[in-house]
Parts: structure tokens; sequence; C-alpha cells
DNA sequence: CCCGTCGTGCTTACGCCGTAAACACGGACC
DNA sequence: GGTCCGTGTTTACGGCGTAAGCACGACGGG
């Protein structure tokens, strides 16, 4: 009401109290105007800097120099800005599929190659990880955080290609799908997210630290427990499971071996 | 579990034999005064039948017949209540801990013991086993779905116990809490959290029916992919989690030795 | 018996949230 | 120049988490 806005020609004098920033357009060049992946783009760096919960409509809005409202143009509301967020950053592994499928190789290769794949992801935006992996996905049978048919398609034939059976393939898959999702999860939530958070004045020192004495073995072997043996236990574990499959291909090639 | 059976007849003004500081007052005609147990109880009741999201003051509140400021008599806030939750389903398995340690039947069968635990937990609250596995921990080192010292110093009592070394029993620690959770949160994301929703217009029926086109493979496994083989897959991946266990477990005995 | 005290739940209020709806405005095309 | 359309803005609404103060009933001491 009282905030008449400076008429064209006026000297807008800045210091006005109540008049808000209208920022309609810069002068001269309009800025470039917004679209659905540069909405998403932003909000994954939102969310990667700032941590998920306090990725808010009017926040990106500010974020991109907008007013929040006008992210609706591109979305259709908060939860298919998360969902698109999801997807852009399991994208990100599309880079060029052809290398992860690369038959020359063989599946263990291939395996081997999209799991680090996703690990990579994992570690570049732990923050929005955990939404890969509990976000319901889109189709059925598509398991986090091979969040897509596209890779489901891609997997499958990787596999059956190489000698698996139907069955022996789709086993395998849902294998490594909780493989990638159960090491990769905690290996995001424990490094903790940094976050250069908004606020944060949390000061629980050592509450843990007390009960430990009613933890001997737990006390014992802290320095144990608290080195980060992320990357050796997914390389082992990614190793057995490889193992294991290749353990199934070759039973499941000469059918009549039953001990 | 009933912690809290009133006391036959007797004298009715003292139910409480040893409390906090003061007394803390007895129900007296009207309705049962609500306490923490009571509202951490109805919430986990709440989220298993209408979802996480659903879940609000307001609504707890009405949930309880009471006027949501109410509980923040009982939790210092939603978050607060939240970790309350988490806690209280996991402490479900504490029916009576000597169970799961019962040395006789040696660390395996305590693994066995407490990872069907664990899924039934996961099995009995789909809705919150997400939160339950993606909710900090309170102190580090405690990785989900395992949320407790109390369970992280059993655990390693268990196997250091049985002839694990110390970093032999960390890395099983693990490699066993990566196990279930990826199994257990796949598990129930792929169920489907069935919830009695309050909105639920759901009508996307068949927008990856129409892509199926273009993924013959998946389209010619989706039988496959459809069966439920959660259960069975569990048991496989846990029986093998063991039995790597015990070749690490053995070679550790004899250090110099070759099958 | 009354009265202060205290624990419990209720009421009100504030600021932020997601989002529906109407509006303003600048460029594209006729 | 007019018209349209795509974009961002304004305003508004109901719901959220929660801070603060109030109402009331049960207790214990006089």
């Amino acid at each position: 009401m009282a905030d008449d806005a400076a008429p064209p020609g006026a000297v807008p004098t800045d210091g006005q109290p109540h008049t808000r920033a209208l920022r309609a357009s810069p002068p001269g060049t309009g800025r470039t105007p917004l679209d659905r992946r540069r909405v998403l783009a932003a909000a994954v760096e939102f969310i990667d800097e700032h941590g998920l919960e306090a990725l808010t409509m009017r926040r990106m809005g500010a974020h991109l120099g907008v007013e929040g409202m006008a992210l609706y143009r591109h979305v259709a509301g908060r939860e298919d800005l998360l969902d698109g967020v999801v997807e852009l950053v399991v994208d990100e592994l599309y880079g060029d599929p052809e290398v992860y499928l690369a038959p020359e190789h063989g599946w263990q290769d291939y395996l081997q190659r999209l799991a680090h794949g996703v690990r990579r992801i994992a570690l570049d935006h732990p923050a929005l990880f955990p939404l890969i992996a509990t976000r319901p996905p889109a189709a059925p049978w598509v398991r986090p955080p091979l969040r897509s048919l596209r890779w489901l398609e891609s997997f499958l034939e990787a596999l059956t290609g190489h000698g698996f059976s139907d069955e022996a393939a789709v086993a395998a898959y849902r294998a490594y799908t909780s493989f990638l999702l159960g090491h990769l999860l905690l290996e995001v939530s424990q490094r903790g997210v940094p976050i250069t958070a908004l606020d944060d004045p949390e000061g629980a020192p050592d509450a843990g630290e007390r009960s430990l004495a009613e933890y001997p073995l737990v006390r014992r072997l802290a320095p144990l427990l608290s080195e980060d043996e992320s990357a050796a236990e997914f390389e082992e574990s990614l190793e057995n499971l490889l193992e294991r499959l290749q353990r199934v291909l070759r039973e499941s090639r000469r059918p009549g071996s039953t001990p």
C-alpha cells in the first residue's frame, strides 16, 4: 500500500526502508529466463549446500533471484521438484551409457563400473542420497538406487547377454541393488553431511561419552569403529557379490552337478 | 512390554513404587493423563496407519483426544517425537535381550535371530522403516538399523566372545548392518506401504506400461520381476554373509593356511 | 475446611510453509 | 499498432510447528 514504486524517471533512492527490492528485470539485457532444467540444477546445488530440509519453494526462488511462485511455471510443485532432482542426479551417470555397456569387457566390468558410478554420485551428493534411496520409484520393479527403466534394461541386457538365465539376471539385479543401497546409504550417513547450515547451535557434546562406561567393548573398540573403511568395504563386498554371481552363472551352465 | 500393569486392589493411592523426584499424579477420575510413552506409542500407531507425512502435531493430538499443544508437555517437539518413535520401535526387539545373547547357540545363531528380529520390525512398521534407516544415529559408529549402543555392544560381545578378532568383529558389524539396511529398505519400499491414506486419488495407471515398448527385456522379464522373492533373498544373503564371516574367522585362527 | 501450589491441557498468536488465482509486462507475430 | 502468450509477481488462504500465557483440578499444609 504505502510502497509506491518510484517512477522510471526519478532517482531511486535505495535507502528507503519500506521499499521492496523490485527487481523485475535487470537493465539492458534481460536475464536468461529459467526453465525446468535450470530450476532442478539449482535445487541440486541448494541441497548440496544447505541440506534437504532447508529446501523451501521461496528459498529456492531466492536462490534463483526469483519470487518463489515463479517456480510453479516449471515444476508442478514441491514433490515434483524433488522427483526431478532425483532424476537429474541419477541421470548424471548417463554421461555415455555405452561406456557402461561396453560388451568387450564383460558383465563383471559393467557391474564394477556401474557400482563405482553410483558411488560417486552418492559421495558427490550425500545430502540427497537418502532421497534417492527412499523415494518410491516411478515404475514397479525398479529399485533404488538404480532408479530407471533404462538402467534396469541395460542391467538385464548385460547379464542375459553374457549367459545369465532370466531368473539369475533378475536375482542378480535384486542382490546388486540391495548391496548398493545398504553400503552407500550407510557411507553417506556416516560421513555426516557437512552442510553450511543456516542454523547450527548444536551442542550435545558427549551425551554418548558418558554412557560409554556401560559399554566396555564399544569403548575398547572405539578407535577401530571410528576408522573409515568405507571404500575398502565397498570394494570387498562388491568383489564378493561378483564372485557369488559368477558361481551362479557357472552352475547354471552345467545343469547336472548337484553334490 | 507391559511394564505398567495396575497392582491388584490394595491401596490405589500408590501406583508407582519408584518414580523420579516427586510423585507423578496418578489418574484421578478423568481420562488417563498422557505421558511420553503413550504419546510415542500413539505416534507409532498413527504412522503405521496413515504414513509418515500425515503425522502432524495437531493430528497426533486429535488421535489422542487432545489439543496438539498438549504434546509439548511430553516431547520437546516434532523432531524429538520422531526420535522417540524410532527408539521405541527399535526397542521392541529388546523383549528379552538374553534370547539374542544366548551363548550356547553360538554367534551364527545370534546373528540369525537378530536379523530376523529386525526384519520383523521392518515388516510390522513399513511406513517408518525409512525413518529408522535414514535418521542420523545419536552416537557415532552406531549404524542403522541397529540403532543403539546397547546392540552394538551385544553384537561385538557375541563375535569377540566366539573367537573373532577386534578387527574382524568390527568389519562384521559393518557388513551386517549394510546387509540389513539394503535388504529391508528395499523390501518395505517394494511392498508399497498400504496406508489408509486420508487422500489418495492416485490414478497414474500405466505411465510405465507405455514406455515398456522401449525396454523389451524388462517387458519379457516382467513376470519374474514382479515376483516377490524378498524372504528367500533375505535368507540367502544372510546365509552367504554368515559363511563369509565364518571363513574370515577360520582364516584368522590359522594364520598361514591354504585350502 | 480452605488455600496455595503445581502439573496438565487449552487458547491464542506468530511466522513460515505450499500453493491457488489474478495480475503485469515484454516480446512475437499479424 | 494490436493481440496473444509465456513469464514472473502479488495477494491470499489454510495448515504447519511452536512460544507464551491461561484455566482448572488434584494435592498437602494450615
